[in-house]
RNA sequence: UCCUCCUUAGCUCAGUUGGUUAGAGCAUCUGACUGUUAAUCAGAGGGUCGCCCGUUCAAGUCGGGCAGGGGGAGCCA
């Protein structure tokens, strides 16, 4: 049965909550229910009340841990010795879903403020605790991976999981404030030419053989569902220059899928990207707002999901004391994420980096596996870790570099010197986990665009539509790309990005 | 894809120079206890030592191959 709450209790224990959340919607909760968050936020006593969720542990035959998700601390549910049948506390295992009535009272025992002495308990669904893999006790993210349907039932996923639906709120909430229009790109394309990385077919042609072929043998896409050959989405980069070009400001956030055999702890093939794209701003105006933007998200997540986060960074303390002196990190989560509030990023160029490694006693000495020897190579990782983590120790966002390592769409820098031609493009570099944003000014000018496509062999003709934006009304934009796992993997302090994602897809793996 | 390490009970791990019935803690089951905090105490059950092939009188242990996983690299967000 549901009724409609608007109890004393509610209006409050909670008000504030409630009105910043959704001031003229009530909630419509099964059978008065309250949340345990909401019930040890109150820390209000002697009143009757029914919690539901999930036992974490049974001790003594009489006290329930219960936990329901809205928080990592759980209700301590009494069942008093003798008031209760054999049969029903028999059926209280860990993991099972459980259903109790009673009244809140100051705890009778250390450790928490208030308790339900239960006057029912209903078993919702059971749980063979002979069959049921979560134990009271610390289990290898490695193994909880393996049950990733069970794993968001544990203190750090359940942490992981809230701290990432802030982020996500808060992405939303950063660019609605500044009137960005929130644009859905097409999941499945027909362009191969955004040169992001392999891509994922989408079909419904045979496999086995009998798909139909052209006289030179290969697949006659014309006879495919969209009578082309499509792709899963590598980037909504190009679809939001188009709105750009009449919203002025867009943003996506939405899954992106990249074919890369990539085994690593930063990539997935599945993941979620945010793409805002700015008309009139260029590459300074593009790296302060990824910058202002960042600083925002993390500190929503901070005001917001406090106790999440002292969880994490306590968890992670653990995991530090585990490693070799030299290879812990000298800040704490919580320290780490306010010196990235508080504090502007480096902002240095790619000819100044270059500078910075070259003349590095790292370098010098010859610790880089990959020597930096002159301008215009490729950063390598332990470049970009160097930089970031031992010489600024603090997120830097790297610009202009060489053309000739760049994507085609951005913007050529003029008066480069000979043979030194450089793009409007910016990568923000993140302690311990890498590039996390990677952006650009985009060329808008038409003669220069299309001569960099020809030069890297990019098909206009499939890009026309891109193209028209430069034939009508041009006009200087810029953008970016954010790995959203990649952000939530700085902010929760998670060392593997499939860690961060409910469901990770990578190389033989889509189980869930 | 490359380099490297790992795979022993449901989980986390130990297992000596190759040697006879492969161990521990936690979990589970049985019992005791009852204001516990990953409850405690006593007892019990639980193993194709990832899979295949080889070396050997004898392989958890040595060698090869395969699979899965971790870390690093490349690709990138």
């Amino acid at each position: 049965m549901t009724h409609l709450i608007c109890a004393d209790l509610f209006s409050s224990v909670s008000s504030a909550f409630l009105s910043y959340l959704c001031p003229p919607i009530y909630f419509y909760m099964f059978n008065n229910r309250t949340r345990i968050k909401e019930l040890l936020a109150s820390e209000k006593a002697n009143y009757e009340t029914t919690v539901m969720g999930w036992v974490r542990t049974f001790r003594n035959n009489q006290f329930i841990a219960l936990n329901d998700g809205s928080t990592n601390n759980n209700i301590q549910v009494v069942a008093e010795l003798g008031k209760f049948d054999e049969a029903i506390l028999k059926r209280i295992t860990t993991g099972a879903c459980i259903k109790a009535t009673g009244e809140i009272i100051l705890s009778l025992g250390k450790g928490q403020k208030v308790e339900l002495k239960a006057t029912s308990i209903e078993i919702l669904g059971d749980s063979d605790a002979e069959k049921f893999p979560l134990q009271p006790k610390k289990h290898s993210l490695e193994f909880l991976r393996e049950i990733a349907h069970l794993r968001f039932r544990t203190n750090t996923f359940g942490a992981v999981f809230r701290v990432r639906h802030a982020l996500a709120f808060a992405v939303h909430d950063f660019f609605n404030k500044k009137n960005f229009v929130y644009l859905h790109t097409p999941i499945i394309t027909a362009s191969d030419a955004e040169g992001a990385g392999e891509m994922f077919r989408v079909t419904t042609l045979p496999i086995d053989g009998t798909a139909p072929k052209n006289d030179d043998g290969s697949i006659n896409f014309k006879e495919d569902f969209f009578g082309r050959s499509t792709n899963l989405t590598v980037s909504g980069q190009l679809e939001g220059e188009l709105a750009a070009m009449a919203f002025s400001d867009i943003y996506t956030f939405g899954p992106t899928f990249r074919a890369e055999n990539s085994n690593t702890t930063r990539h997935l093939a599945e993941f979620w990207m945010i793409e805002p794209e700015m008309a009139f701003h260029d590459l300074e105006d593009n790296a302060n707002l990824a910058e202002e933007f960042i600083k925002y998200i993390i500190k929503y997540a901070m005001d917001n999901n406090k106790e999440d986060l002292e969880f994490l960074a306590q968890r992670l303390e653990e995991e530090e004391k585990q490693k070799p002196q030299n290879e812990r990190s000298e800040l704490g989560l919580m320290d780490k994420l306010n010196f990235v509030v508080n504090n502007s990023f480096e902002r240095i160029t790619y000819t100044e980096a270059i500078e910075i490694l070259k003349e590095s006693n790292h370098n010098k000495k010859k610790k880089f596996q990959y020597l930096v020897e002159g301008w215009g190579i490729d950063l390598q990782s332990e470049h970009e870790r160097y930089l970031v983590e031992k010489h600024f120790k603090k997120p830097v966002i790297l610009t202009n570099y060489p053309a000739a390592i760049k994507a085609f769409y951005m913007r050529q820098d003029d008066n480069c010197e000979p043979g030194r031609q450089t793009v409007a493009a910016m990568d923000i570099l993140a302690p311990g986990i890498g590039e996390i944003v990677g952006g650009s000014q985009r060329e808008e000018r038409m003669d220069k665009l299309t001569k960099r496509m020809e030069e890297m062999h990019i098909p206009a003709e499939e890009l026309w539509w891109y193209l028209d934006t430069r034939r009508f009304g041009a006009c200087p934009h810029a953008g970016f790309g954010l790995g959203f796992e990649r952000l939530v993997q700085f902010v929760t302090g998670m060392g593997n990005i499939r860690d961060v994602i409910p469901f990770p897809r990578y190389p033989k793996s889509a189980e869930f």
